[in-house]
DNA sequence: CGTAGTGTTGAATTGAATCAAGTGTCGTGG
DNA sequence: CCACGACACTTGATTCAATTCAACACTACG
């Protein structure tokens, strides 16, 4: 068991605070008004390793555009690639139309991941982006990105590392869809958003799902059913704890195990 | 059907000239003493759009090693990354091991593709890579390949597109194991080495298989059961001919049909 | 308060895996 | 050059994990 906050949990009812994205700062998460350099997820984000004077630098070509509301689409595909962008607040995620009208989640995105770097080699982005809730961004044109990389050694280390890191973790999920049971990938799955959460939130074992059961399906290759059934078959092991998008990891390292086991 | 030459293709057996890999040149393919300039490779591979000097340049950091033969190993998961490496001839696996000893298979690389850029963003890399056939290389030190970029604004833009590239191909591949039917995948993937191979050797229709059954069934998240029986029910369809290694695509549209369908 | 979207659960079905038993192919050394 | 052994591949019978189909419950929002 962990340490976190554990009144009344076993109500399973009311309206507990919890460390999701948008629940995280003090002051409105959404806020434009901030600097790279007094934004609190340069670590995650691109800033990472540049002097004060290069993140100003930097900071001359991110534009802070209005927040976006759930459902509102950042780009969608085949639209032509100018800008990649990063999570300020909320989440975000991206998909493709099948032919036949299914759409596949391609990826999930958390405050301070990147987004559109799938566009960088052709014209236009491989998938749609859309809002899961509430979220801010920002936008950094990718030319000017580029100009600006040449001038800062330390920024073109800096993403051809975020690249590197994109490809890295792309080849866990194709790892993950060819070998793992429906349990393992939803284990997997599970813990990977803990991680990510316990970065921009606080605690790594409880969050909120920002997505759909389908979505996580649709990004997983189950069905919803699949989806939900895992979800209940955890929580009666006592692993863990669903209530509605509410997640709570019970025995993190039993799930560790369920990954490893394969 | 295509216009490749059909002498005694039904007869099934003897060595027909194929344009594999490693029949393409006149010369031998695996010939360590050629620049990047003079390079058949230069369009797929790194100089693209680079100017003479530059290639020049370039050429200076790449390293031409020794041939490797089959079942050579180019770096194993988790040794010290410092190369990203070119496929001049040959062709070759990646893959990483589970933890009760079984191989799932990452990627293949032909000729002009790059290997090794999943370590680009952790000190080590992420998979093992290994020759499937005698086969040669280019090593572009890493750290060299960094400076040269900031120094050749050309090629930083052309390894962010060969970066991107790779994440927009990993995202495909999500896709289809996520949602795509055995027959769908297998089909999915002859498709991709035919175009692959089409662009260093002669026919898009017909190749050799550089890799076992296995492989592709680890690749693509099957058994080589499943692997095998679908390649026979394709043949038994009329839409390909499989003799060992050896494929012929008869009916490639109908093939891209089966893929689209999805 | 009603309705659309989201989630759960059960029963039947099925596509691919598993288990099993072969045959075919190739490289090696006698 | 042939025989041997290891590996690669194929095919069939059976099993099983996940999908599909179906019905229903919950929740959130206008």
């Amino acid at each position: 068991m962990s340490s976190v906050n554990t009144d009344g949990g076993s109500r399973g009812s009311g309206r507990i605070p919890l460390n999701a994205a948008t629940a995280v700062d003090k002051a409105c998460p959404h806020n434009v008004n901030i600097s790279c350099a007094s934004c609190r997820l340069n670590e995650l984000c691109l800033p990472i390793a540049l002097s004060k004077a290069e993140i100003h630098q930097l900071d001359e070509i991110v534009q802070r555009n209005r927040p976006y509301k759930k459902g509102d689409h950042l780009y969608r595909q085949s639209d032509e690639f100018k800008s990649v962008y990063a999570v300020r607040s909320g989440s975000f995620k991206s998909y493709v139309l099948g032919t036949s009208g299914q759409s596949r989640v391609t990826g999930f995105f958390l405050p301070g991941e990147i987004m559109g770097m799938d566009g960088i080699a052709s014209k236009d982005y491989a998938n749609s982006t859309v809002a899961l809730e509430h979220a801010s961004i920002c936008e950094i044109p990718f030319f000017q990105l580029e100009k600006l990389s040449h001038q800062l050694p330390n920024l073109q280390h800096h993403f051809f590392a975020i690249m590197g890191n994109e490809i890295a973790k792309d080849q866990q999920i194709h790892t993950l869809l060819s070998s793992y049971t429906a349990e393992e990938r939803t284990a997997s799955f599970l813990l990977g958003l803990s991680s990510r959460s316990s970065r921009v939130s606080l605690s790594p074992t409880r969050f909120l799902l920002p997505m759909t059961r389908s979505d996580i399906g649709e990004y997983l290759g189950l069905t919803v059913e699949t989806v939900s059934r895992i979800f209940t078959a955890l929580q009666r092991k006592g692993l863990i704890k669903v209530r509605n998008r509410e997640v709570d990891l019970l025995e993190i390292d039993t799930l560790r195990a369920i990954v490893t086991t394969n």
